[in-house]
RNA sequence: GCCCCCGUAGCCCAACAGGCAGAGGCAGCCCCCUUAAAAGGGGUCGAGUGCCGGUUCGAAUCCGGUCGGGGGCACCA
């Protein structure tokens, strides 16, 4: 059978891939054209007639990979596109684009493989994811696109990170402050300088020194994840719990390295408390908190010979039971107070066989630094040696061993704790291996029988404290050990500062040069963007994954020329050395969402005016930021956070109008796939596997289903592109709303996708002569059904857009055009047909532009009309009410709407089938729930 | 180990605020169009809501427990 048959079977208009496709660039061409969905900005070069009621939609910042999009991609997408849509046509001015997030590894990757600049490979990736996303007649804002990578983008990514080095957080005001503040405070003697020396004595080094403990972006000579495997350093954000790289899956280590770090820490609390006038998913608020950590207790000073050890603990009201003390194997302090000699009578479990405390701890430290932090975690016998010296409980002066352990980490609190076993299970299972005593400090609820005892209860054993509930018992001890200076109340973070610097090309390069004593100077703004340069080699080296003794060494270093810069900064002409790192692929996201605001302005990030349109707080009270952002849940503790702590930063600094930059969060779900492996366990074609028999057949092969993320490693990738070819635009973005609500992950099933065309067919069908392509709606005024029908529909519909039930209001419409096809055979009543197309086009835009101009629209539908639902057919004038007798169905009975409950009652029981039932017997009771139903108890 | 979310027809999903378990789609079945077919048309079948218990006149919905799936955190004192 030939093609030519085949198509001279199909009637010429029906509504085909074919057509769907000719229709869709027809109008995707009109709308560049037309500049259909350009938003207006207040002032600049975007400037226009703005509407009060603004809506910013924003989807996450892609990064276009060189894979291109599978069909999961664009759920999000479309997802902000409908409800753009939706918004624009009840004529509110909507912001809708996208841009690229485009620094990052794979494109140097592919550069280090193929010696083609990264720059190119970007270039043509993103060519070619907009090339996909044009196909889905995404309504993006085509003039406010922007890639990070470009000098005009990262120029103002250079120019915040000026702003925050320039700045210091001002912990009375709970603000950021330009550092200048701080420089005159030290400079009028209102602060003391950290050596008590006046100011003007500190020469420039000392004087940055200084400056460098306060900036909130800072070098840094702290321990840093040290990934010899990529050759660079990354964030903690970036280190998976079991201690190794988000990317790659390599080994990382703790090594002491100069970085810049950015001092989120001095934001932990606000980054806590803002949370509350978000809208977002509790997950990701929860994400958030747990990651920050905030924790209140205290710390505990406890004298150990001549030498103070201090303690952090969220349970002071329990010190009555500590009965020995931990420090972390690297503490400070440990080899100070250890001793020259074991006590006589020591326990031998205590002393790990060696001679000598000194001995035992060297040697403990030897075993514990040959341990990966995944040894740590998955072997969770306690194990520790004690140091030989003895620590003074200041509340009752209890002489408590002093031990060290690997169960207590350096990096989180003090490094030392006091041990309760009696309240802590952790020490508790110390205090087992060890022989240590236990003393409890809180009353076990009765029938407890487990070790340490974490519940509520009254305080026992514990002097002053006893019979007090913890929360009291707590207030009580904080203010005896301030009264007395023993310690003081305190609040803990897990938080650590941002390791914002990575031994990258393909990067943002830092706007700071060195000079000849090594002190960092910031490029002026005049001199902005500082460029990357070209280079030879964009690898880091990299080293054996396992290799923790490597130096990272980043493709910058080696650009010797570039390196190497002679400016005047105001005192003559100098030689300089550059910074050769560059920032982390977080930057450009962090504050994107001001440029897509205002993407051409060269003279700011953002005209103040456009932000606070688009961005600015609404009402008082309001955090202001972006009115809709969808993404995945996985930026949650990264991009989320690192986005919120620079919008506070600006905020500070008064350049944006409000402390949030996202005001509406909402996760999309994830399409998954099935997978099928042969019997060598190998992943066949997805796509040629058969459902048959009650099994899967790849050929006449029997195949095993897996459930997983679409991928070309699992063999079951599907397109975008394959999606429109076979179906067109319209159809695909119809199926994927429908799949479900956007917030649930689900399987992709390509068969199902029909259903979507179907619908549009037979709607198609409804509207046009499928031989001729005539119009073939009908001026026939729709009987009451029709028009009851039409006013549920849009009033369903209206509220599905508003709360992202795409699903539901696809139903709704396949729903009513069932109705019209039943009722209507010889074609559409006209005022029916206007309402499906205006109510399908934030949904399926292009097939309802094409049937609005048939119906005689003059303008593009973008813009609305979008029908309001008339009251008048919302109310019924009867209603039906099932009659329950026991909670059983028994009867129905029809009754006036505005029946009073008395006359439903009368009707209910009066019915024949309920009346059989009842019988003579008095009913012991009738409920009528109004507009419900009526449930006679017998 | 701790915390969060989810279990409804063979499959994907609906069900306002406790009130008739079904809106929609896929698959299945029947019929129509067709020489034949379907990415055509019309119709139809199908679960008592994972399980146990409680509250209630009434529970998919609320409460307790349990099983299964997914996710986050994890020696953070």
């Amino acid at each position: 059978m030939s093609d030519t048959e085949q198509q001279e079977s199909v009637p010429s208009h029906r509504y085909t891939a074919a057509l769907a496709g000719a229709i869709e660039q027809r109008w995707q061409r009109y709308w560049e054209e037309h500049g259909t969905y350009q938003a207006p900005n207040p002032v600049g070069p975007l400037a226009g007639d703005v509407p009060a009621d603004k809506l910013f939609v924003q989807d996450m910042f892609p990064y276009p990979s060189g894979a291109g999009l599978h069909v999961g991609h664009p759920l999000g997408f479309i997802g902000t596109d409908v409800f753009a849509r939706y918004h624009r046509m009840n004529g509110r001015n909507v912001l809708h684009t996208m841009g690229f997030d485009a620094f990052g590894l794979p494109a140097e990757q592919y550069a280090v493989q193929t010696g083609q600049h990264p720059r190119k490979t970007t270039e043509d990736n993103i060519a070619n994811y907009l090339r996909q996303i044009r196909r889905l007649g995404l309504g993006h804002d085509e003039r406010r696109r922007i890639t990070t990578s470009d000098p005009s983008y990262y120029r103002w990514t250079q120019w915040i990170f000026l702003k925050i080095f320039h700045s210091y957080y001002d912990e009375a005001a709970g603000k950021a402050r330009p550092i200048s503040d701080l420089v005159a405070q030290f400079e009028a003697g209102e602060r003391a300088t950290p050596d008590g020396r006046p100011w003007a004595e500190l020469n420039h080094a000392e004087q940055q020194a200084v400056l460098n403990e306060h900036r909130l972006v800072y070098l840094s000579d702290a321990p840093v994840n040290w990934v010899p495997g990529l050759g660079t350093v990354v964030s903690n954000e970036e280190v998976t719990a079991d201690g190794r790289s988000e990317r790659g899956n390599f080994p990382v280590f703790r090594r002491n390295l100069r970085q810049w770090m950015m001092r989120i820490t001095a934001y932990a609390d606000r980054l806590i408390d803002d949370l509350d006038g978000l809208d977002w998913p509790d997950k990701v608020k929860a994400m958030q908190r747990n990651w920050i950590g905030r924790s209140h207790g205290a710390r505990v000073r406890f004298a150990v010979g001549d030498e103070q050890v201090e303690v952090f603990t969220t349970r002071p009201d329990t010190l009555f039971g500590a009965t020995y003390l931990v420090l972390a194997p690297e503490h400070a302090l440990v080899d100070a107070i250890a001793t020259a000699a074991w006590p006589s009578d020591v326990d031998s479990r205590w002393t790990g066989g060696a001679a000598t405390p000194a001995e035992a701890v060297a040697a403990y430290r030897r075993a514990a630094s040959m341990k990966s932090d995944l040894d740590r975690q998955e072997n969770k016998e306690k194990t520790g040696v004690f140091t030989g010296a003895y620590a003074t409980n200041p509340v009752n002066g209890a002489r408590v061993p002093v031990f060290i352990a690997d169960y207590v980490l350096m990096g989180y609190g003090t490094g030392a704790i006091m041990a309760v076993p009696g309240q802590d299970q952790r020490d508790w299972d110390f205090a087992a291996a060890f022989g240590l005593p236990v003393v409890r400090t809180v009353e076990p609820t009765p029938g407890f029988d487990g070790e340490a005892f974490t519940g509520e209860g009254p305080a026992v054993n514990s002097g002053f404290l006893d019979g007090l509930d913890i929360g009291e018992a707590k207030k009580a001890i904080i203010a005896w050990l301030e009264e007395h200076g023993h310690g003081r109340g305190t609040i803990q973070y897990k938080l650590r500062d941002w390791l914002f610097s990575r031994q990258r090309y393909w990067g943002e390069p830092f706007p700071v040069v060195y000079d000849a004593e090594g002190t960092a100077v910031a490029i002026p703004e005049h001199l902005l963007p500082v460029e990357l340069p070209e280079v030879d080699d964009y690898s880091p080296k990299t080293f054996d994954p396992e290799d923790a003794d490597t130096e990272p060494s980043p493709p910058l270093s080696r650009a010797t020329e570039w390196v190497e810069v002679e400016l005047d900064l105001g005192d003559g002409p100098k030689t300089y050395r550059r910074d050769t790192n560059t920032m982390p692929n977080w930057a450009g996201s962090c504050w994107y969402q001001l440029r897509y605001v205002d993407p051409d302005d060269p003279d700011r990030f953002c005209a103040p005016e456009n932000e606070r349109y688009w961005l600015g707080p609404q009402s008082p009270g309001d955090p202001g930021g972006v009115d809709l952002y969808i993404g995945g849940v996985e930026h949650a503790v990264l991009h989320l956070l690192y986005a919120r702590f620079w919008q506070k930063v600006l905020f500070d600094l008064g350049e944006v109008s409000g402390p949030e930059p996202y005001r509406r969060l909402f996760n999309q779900g994830f399409i998954q796939a099935y997978a099928y492996t042969d019997s060598r366990g190998v992943y066949v074609n997805a796509s040629e596997v058969v459902e048959r028999d009650g099994g899967f057949f790849h050929g006449d092969e029997k195949v095993r289903q897996e459930y997983g993320k679409m991928g070309k490693s699992l063999r079951n990738v599907v397109t975008p592109d394959e999606m429109c070819a076979t179906y067109g635009a319209d159809t695909f973005r119809l199926y994927e709303m429908s799949m479900g609500p956007m917030d649930v992950s689900r399987p992709w099933a390509t068969k199902d996708v029909i259903g979507a065309q179907r619908f549009l067919q037979r709607l198609w069908r409804n509207l046009v002569d499928e031989e001729t392509g005539e119009l073939r709606v009908t001026d026939a005024e729709p009987d009451e059904t029709t028009l009851r029908a039409l006013h549920k529909a849009i009033a369903g519909v209206h509220e599905d857009y508003a709360n992202l039930r795409y699903n539901t209001a696809g139903a709704k419409l396949i729903e009513l055009n069932n109705h019209v096809t039943k009722t209507f055979p010889d074609g559409a009543p006209r005022v029916v047909a206007e309402g499906l197309v205006q109510m399908l086009a934030p949904l399926c835009p292009h097939v309802a532009e094409e049937l609005w101009a048939k119906l005689g629209g003059a303008t593009s539908l973008a813009h609305g009309p979008f029908p309001a639902a008339d009251e008048r057919y919302l109310v019924e004038d009867s209603v039906e009410y099932p009659i329950q007798v026991n909670g059983k169905v028994r009867g129905r009975v029809s009754v006036p709407a505005a029946a009073s409950q008395d006359e439903v009652k009368a009707a209910a029981l009066a019915e024949e089938k309920v009346a059989a039932l009842v019988g003579d017997s008095t009913p012991r009771k009738v409920i009528v729930v109004p507009g419900r139903l009526v449930n006679i108890v017998l």
